[in-house]
DNA sequence: TGACGATACGGAACGTCGTTCCGTTTAACA
DNA sequence: TGTTAAACGGAACGACGTTCCGTATCGTCA
């Protein structure tokens, strides 16, 4: 499964690093000769590496966003009211999104080369949406049949352009509809 | 301040009617030679008349977007509740945005060549979302305090990518914000 | 250790796009 | 109808994503 060669390793470790570190200078849209330049290989090795964009950008944060994924169980755990647990995680869910410049956009975005991103973010959060938005409505406190596709995406799209303009507050709109959804 | 010269005034119309007919498409990102081609003018014509691609946008929406904002008083004067005007009043500006494909997500692009885009609507329709958002604040029925700025952003940001997937509805999350707006 | 085959590399090359620029055309008017 | 200024068309340019192949390098085995 893992490379057999250890250049292709170390140019892979290379290429995540780079990456990362132009995603956070210049967002998730930089130029690929960009990320090449600053791993130092060719951009044909980028290629061989995340054939996609999005295969890259998954690699980048997977961590994170299985941190995210882990979290939700736990907030429920924890005893507050499930809408209260409901809310902080998509809290947490924003806070990592607005700092990852261009996210939230290439998330939504219907170039097919970022379905990659898209299905892994639906794969590995929806579940845990789902659980919260049932727990809620189980417990009376939020109106049942909320889709939980439907919550993810709205709260996506509510952190675009969130890093670029301190006057759109994403957050407040977030908080409103997590307002929004209580019975 | 009109043209001067007859062919130039026929390409503009050619080139709104063609772009229109474009946008409707292929989305408002569509190619810059397709609508050249469509008219029967070259590249060079289009960037004549129309310096950004948001001026075209905005020509080609000005009319739509004019009646949006004058249905906010007329609305208001109804006779029924200012926020149930409010929230009548983003349904009208919803419906317009997930009918142009990639409009919404052009709204919030960062691009510098956007924002000529974003301008017009936030003049235009701000102070009309304002003037709703001080009815229903005035009235009691909302916390006051609400940016209208951040409302219509999200909004707009909440249409993004809804004609792409029926899976997401884009209309929910945007009641979802008007209830959250109540006391 | 040295040579060989497989694997991975680098960057030139291609197509597409937005944008600019200028030689040519054409409308308006005297 | 001749002159002139305005407008036109599309070639040309640079940036970008992506592909492709000659070359370099790694791992292995005699």
């Amino acid at each position: 499964m893992s490379p057999k060669r250890a250049d292709a390793e170390r140019n892979k470790t290379a290429l995540l690093e780079a990456a990362a570190a132009a995603f956070v200078e210049s967002g998730v849209d930089v130029a690929v000769r960009d990320i090449a330049g600053r791993a130092g290989v060719g951009v044909g090795t980028i290629y061989r590496h995340f054939p996609t964009r999005a295969d890259l950008i998954v690699a980048v944060y997977q961590h994170q966003v299985e941190a995210c994924a882990e979290a939700g169980p736990a907030l429920l755990a924890a005893g507050g009211s499930p809408h209260a647990a409901l809310g902080e995680w998509i809290m947490m869910f924003v806070d990592f999104l607005v700092t990852k410049h261009g996210l939230a956009g290439a998330l939504q975005s219907d170039d097919a080369a970022f379905q990659t991103l898209h299905g892994y973010f639906v794969e590995r959060l929806l579940p845990v949406c789902a659980q919260l938005l049932d727990a809620a409505a189980a417990a009376g406190e939020i109106t049942p049949g909320m889709d939980p596709l439907t919550l993810m995406r709205g709260v996506g799209n509510l952190c675009i352009g969130a890093e670029n303009d301190p006057r759109y507050d994403a957050r407040h709109m977030v908080e409103l509809v997590i307002k929004g959804l209580l019975i």
